[in-house]
DNA sequence: GCAAATTAATGATTTATTCAAG
DNA sequence: CTTGAATAAATCATTAATTTGC
């Protein structure tokens, strides 16, 4: 821990959707979901063992080092349509409500379909997203876990009445004893959508320098 | 664990990205970006304390259990477009051999320009898709980590030569003495894409009864 | 009363773990 | 048994409560 001063801007990008959608391909700009699909290559070892050669290495090294942009944001340009408030989600008194409802009725986590209707639900109570609403769901969820066993632990001298109660609860991870419980076992295929960034590099609140080089090239004092 | 046969289907999607993209939001079926985005309602208390009311929870249960679409896949209609091959991507020697060489370079969380990038000269080989280059990166890096960890706990009796080298691989979970390390600190701000599931729900490789309720409403044997 | 300082909640991201296809 | 895929746990960071000094 401690001590890493590094500057290094890791972050990914990432969307799923369920369901198995079969192209999911990167929804560039536009409906770009024409891609060409590669005629097939199943066999994993055909032709071209040049490996590392026919890949322009070089198109992936800082990507925008080239023209740079040559301004370190001179001063507010305040173009940035952004949100009105701030950078975060600030939930309404009737979305907490509304998500805890459904929270208490068993939901858990909320396939795309769901999460695009409650989003369009909670936007007439305010500013929401859909990774608002997906946000919420894994923390509430991962929060009550930790209420549970916090409770569950602090409750070592309960009276023997409520014991069985305990011990549904004391479970490991699982059986918390209600109605609740996401998916044990099971797991689902989803589809993937990225976004491309068309739009040049919004820069995130301040922060000089964007870097944004493939190869951190010298970590940094370490 | 085991015992539970529960048919949830849970799921949930998620799109990021980087650099704070201010909207986000859903790109449903083709560029819908031009959402209303809500006035502002900066106040989280302002009118309408009618929490729970006005919202129309029916709406929200089983979302398409209306028309019912009737045919559980009456036979192999084949539309699919989907994978040639497989479900899940087999990456070729030679995205396997870049995939490589980037992470060799210093490459650990490729954000999502380069993940679009990275994709599109892989796609040169074979099939695949920006989650599992995605995937791939989160996953080399995890599984180089155990490595590390589980040789230097192995070669506690390793030749006092080579000593220097082990401590320099000991540390803790950082600090590899390598020119690696991805962030340490410094979050980014990112954005999401949902894909709609406009297209009717595809069904992900067999499994009869698709529910898709929202509420469990009986957790089935537990 | 009010605004800087501090703390508590919780939204957002990353890492670790688990599941299961091949 | 390797590893792609998915989820859960841990962590970070920002916002709102709240306290405190004036």
């Amino acid at each position: 821990m401690g001590s890493s001063s590094m500057k290094v801007h890791n972050q990914f990008a990432r969307g799923l959707l369920w369901e198995h959608e079969p192209l999911s391909s990167l929804t560039l700009g536009c409906c770009n979901r024409l891609r060409p699909l590669a005629p097939k290559l199943p066999d994993t070892n055909t032709a071209a063992a040049a490996t590392t050669a026919a890949f322009d290495l070089k198109s992936f090294i800082k990507p925008e080092s080239g023209p740079r942009k040559l301004n370190h944001k001179p001063e507010t340009i305040q173009v940035e349509p952004a949100l009105p408030g701030g950078t975060r989600w600030n939930p309404t008194q009737e979305q907490i409500g509304l998500l805890e409802m459904l929270y208490r009725g068993g939901m858990r986590t909320p396939n795309a379909q769901q999460i695009e209707q409650i989003t369009a639900q909670l936007e007439k109570y305010g500013r929401i997203e859909g990774k608002n609403v997906f946000y919420w769901f894994q923390n509430h969820k991962a929060r009550e876990r930790q209420k549970q066993k916090r409770n569950s632990l602090g409750l070592s001298h309960c009276p023997r009445t409520y014991t069985h109660t305990i011990a549904n609860i004391n479970l490991d991870t699982k059986g918390h004893g209600e109605e609740e419980e996401d998916s044990p076992k099971k797991r689902k295929c989803m589809t993937w959508t990225f976004e491309s960034l068309e739009e040049d590099k919004k820069h995130c609140k301040e922060e000089g320098d964007k870097t944004l080089e493939l190869f951190p090239l010298h970590p940094e004092g370490r």
